[in-house]
DNA sequence: CATCAGATCTGCT
DNA sequence: GCAGATCTGATGG
C-alpha cells in the first residue's frame, strides 16, 4: 500500500513537533535502477537550530556542510561524520531557521534483500552473513548504508516529485501518544542543558530502535 | 552484556 | 591538534 508524499506544509512545523509526527511515516529511496527501498520511521531526534548547543548550526554557524539545514523545510541534510558515516536529517520549520530532524532508525519494509546487501558489502568477518532484520536500520548511519544515502542526496528537496528520496504518510495515520516514548538525545556531551532535554522520539517497544533503548 | 579501540572526514581552536 | 548527532569486531565477565 503506497502512501502520500509529505508536503511542504507538513515539514514546516517546529522540529520537536515534526520529529514526533514523522514516527510511523515511511522513508522511501528510489535507486537509479528504479528499485524502491523503504522503511517505517521508528526513531527521530529534533535539533533546535541556533540556540541548541548540540546542533551543527549552534550560534549561527553556517558552513558548506550544514547549508541544507538553512534551506526550505523538507530539504534533506546529509552529513558525513567520524570519517566513516553518513547521517540523514530533514530540514524543519519555520522557514529561514536552521531546525532539523535526524532520522535515527527504520523498520525495513521494501526490498529488504537489497538493503541487506548494501549493509553487508561494507562488513567483514564472521558476522557478515548474520545480519538480522533488526540490525539493518537501527541507527542513523546504518539506515544511510541500507538506503544508499550519501552526500549526493544532501540538499534534495523531498517535496519535489523529482527527488530520489522522500517521506510518505500512510493512510492508517500517525501514532497515538501511548505508542511513543521520549527521552534525551543520543551521543551528546558538553551540550549544556540540551544534553538532557528530551528531544528523542521512538516507537514504543519496537525492536528496530537504536541503542540505548528508550 | 559492557566496554573499548579504530576507522580517518569536517570544522573549529 | 582535537572532538564529534557512529558502527564494528574484539575482549572480558
Amino acid at each position: 500500500m503506497r502512501g502520500r508524499r509529505c508536503t511542504r506544509r507538513f515539514f514546516t512545523q517546529p522540529p520537536e513537533v515534526l520529529a514526533r509526527k514523522l514516527l510511523g511515516c515511511v522513508l522511501v529511496r528510489r535507486l537509479e535502477t528504479g528499485e524502491r527501498l523503504a522503511g517505517i520511521i521508528v526513531e527521530t531526534e529534533a535539533y533546535m537550530g541556533v540556540v541548541d548547543q548540540a546542533s551543527h548550526t549552534f550560534g549561527g554557524r553556517r558552513t558548506p556542510r550544514n547549508e541544507s539545514m538553512w534551506q526550505m523545510p523538507g530539504t534533506a541534510y546529509v552529513y558525513f561524520t567520524y570519517g566513516m558515516h553518513h547521517c540523514m536529517n530533514v530540514s524543519a520549520g519555520p522557514i529561514g531557521e536552521s531546525n532539523a530532524v535526524l532520522i535515527r532508525a527504520l523498520e525495513p519494509i521494501e526490498n529488504i534483500n537489497t538493503m541487506t546487501q548494501l549493509r553487508q558489502h561494507r562488513r567483514t568477518g564472521q558476522r557478515a552473513g548474520r545480519l538480522k532484520m533488526t540490525d539493518l536500520c537501527s541507527g542513523p548511519a546504518k539506515l544511510c548504508q541500507a538506503l544508499a544515502i550519501d552526500r549526493t542526496l544532501d540538499g534534495a528537496d523531498m517535496v519535489s516529485p523529482e527527488s530520489p528520496i522522500w517521506v510518505e504518510q500512510r493512510k492508517t495515520g500517525g501514532l497515538t501518544d501511548g505508542e511513543v516514548v521520549i527521552g534525551p538525545r543520543v551521543g551528546l556531551r558538553n551540550a549544556g542543558k540540551w544534553t538532557d532535554t528530551p528531544l528523542r522520539f521512538a516507537m514504543a517497544g519496537c525492536a528496530c530502535v537504536s541503542r540505548p533503548k528508550l
